[in-house]
DNA sequence: CTGTTAGCGCATTCAT
DNA sequence: ATGAATGCGCTAACAG
């Protein structure tokens, strides 16, 4: 049972060798850039591939050259919460754009939430693949310290410890601030948000931004509850505040699927946006285009981010030696109707 | 550099077999099924093994067995209109079921929609994966022809031709006549439904079934419209069908994102659900618990589909020699409020 | 520029 | 039950 087909049997380098009239070393390095190689069997060789159909077997050139020619692209449970949909979407499509035409493959590992960290670990380090991109990391998970120190290893957002960990990510700070000023130059003056959760640096890092813009501003920022990263948890959350501090006229909230809770609530309590309270999201990865009305919202060039991870990897597997430094993109505002 | 980690060199068999005291046979027998190996070298070789912390390396396996011990999954391109997020979601969540605590690894192969198959035929011919799982193939891809007779190759979805492919689907004849019968059971009578695109057998299906239970009961099925699987492509052709058929009480949409669509053109006119006219809609992914008010739709048990289709292929791979049959899954109803 | 030689790490005959 | 020998298909020194 060789492959997907049992009926054809692959055609070897040695047979491609002896079809071009040439070694299998020849026939080898024909294949690999054709260095120090004649013309003429160059064009031996390449006639015999064509031929023959030859395919170079991985497994064997695995074994020689000790790489693989693969990436892992370590996601979250799905079922974990806060792989919303269109994280995932735009994860595939990052990581797609930056193969596409390459010979890099894919493996996807799952990282299941109750697993022992160390068995993900062990199969990284076990040199299955020749890096990895690690997305959406929890604090606490262990992933962050069991690969700490490891080059070809790409998190997709800041870890809590960046030391020894590259990463790429959005410069979640500056989008907060910039969620939050957009609200004050549309005049508003009593702003809370709804934050994700606090095991990642994604909220964290949002509300820092939120605050910062409300000091500067000369305001309190002291209407802040926790959504979770839900719809549900934004919807509980927009309730709590408002109970708390009715006054509120602008909203950051943190991401667009906890928006969308938020402008449940809203309605609930007959509160219209943007007249009476004005509402910026976080992401733009689908959702906020879904809202009616459409909802402002500050982009997560998430796309570009895995993009870029896949690239810094592959650039590191053909020796393009790019030290491990981090990658943060500007976030910039999108338009809607709900401020 | 080997693996993500250059400062560990992984321990090889020898290595093992050495700090056991048995021979490199003895030590891999250990770790394949321990099989005529004595329990005093199993426990030796299993210290060691944990000792040295040694993983078996992929490549070196591979190329001595022919097994690569991983399986494909061909995804559509992201960009692909098809792939609404809780697709991709879906298909990730049923093969993550699946390949939890086993070790075959899965390779994710992008399908762009311009790209030649051949290539992609070629890369599943080649070896490089034991088998692979095909989702949303598109009439013309080509891919279908390509992997006719193939063993090892399950499609997500009946494909045109299905002679020499084995898939799992639903089925959608029965789940289109479900919804069709759904909303003949409430009491409507003039029924129009929502195609998919005819390119795909889940849309031709679906509307076979709906067709069939209105002449089951004696009715037309005459107001018909291709909404392209698409929220905007759904309310243009609910807009359409109201323009020609103003009486109508009773909507099948053919995928809940078109529902959404579909809701949209029914409020736009001002047309009350249920009350005026009831949808059904189909897939119950996510868009469904989603909409406001609840979405009726039938249940497409797209997880429970790639999960056995995993588990086909597993199965294969350990020699279970499942002969390529195909299962179809019944759908079912789940209630909502728009009926 | 080319062929010869020697492994990469593992599974698997075949003797014992 | 165990060990020695062989080969999976390829790349990389090395000598020519």
């Amino acid at each position: 049972m060789i492959g997907v087909d049992v009926t054809h049997q692959a055609p070897t380098l040695d047979e491609v060798a002896r079809e071009a009239g040439v070694s299998r070393s020849t026939a080898s390095r024909a294949i690999n850039g054709g260095d120090r190689v004649s013309p003429a069997s160059q064009a031996a060789v390449e006639a015999a591939i064509a031929h023959l159909g030859f395919t170079p077997n991985r497994a064997a050139r695995a074994l020689a050259t000790s790489q693989t020619g693969s990436i892992a692209l370590v996601i979250p449970e799905p079922d974990d919460l806060f792989v919303s949909d269109p994280f995932l979407l735009g994860v595939v499509r990052g990581v797609s754009g930056a193969l596409a035409g390459t010979q890099t493959q894919l493996v996807l590992l799952i990282n299941h939430a109750g697993q022992p960290v160390g068995q993900m670990a062990r199969y990284l380090r076990a040199g299955h693949v020749d890096g990895a991109i690690i997305t959406s990391p929890h604090r606490g998970d262990g992933l962050e310290d069991a690969l700490r120190g490891s080059r070809s290893v790409v998190f997709i957002g800041r870890p809590f410890r960046s030391e020894g960990i590259s990463y790429v990510d959005v410069d979640n700070v500056e989008g907060g601030r910039l969620a939050a000023q957009t609200l004050l130059d549309a005049g508003r003056r009593r702003l809370g948000t709804v934050t994700g959760p606090t095991d990642m640096t994604a909220a964290i890092d949002r509300l820092d931004g939120f605050t910062r813009a409300l000091a500067d501003a000369g305001l309190p920022a002291d209407a802040v509850d926790d959504g979770g990263f839900t719809a549900a948890g934004g919807e509980a959350a927009a309730h709590r505040l408002l109970d708390r501090h009715p006054d509120l006229d602008g909203l950051v909230v943190a991401s667009d699927v906890m928006a969308v809770g938020v402008r449940h609530a809203l309605e609930d309590r007959g509160l219209r946006v943007p007249e009476d309270v004005a509402i910026v999201g976080f992401d733009n990865l689908g959702a906020a285009a879904a809202m009616t009305p459409r909802l402002t919202t500050v982009h997560n060039p998430l796309v570009e981010m895995v993009d870029a991870a896949a690239r810094i990897l592959i650039g590191r597997l053909d020796g393009g030696g790019t030290p491990g430094e981090n990658l943060v993109l500007p976030p910039h505002l999108v338009p809607g109707s709900t401020v």
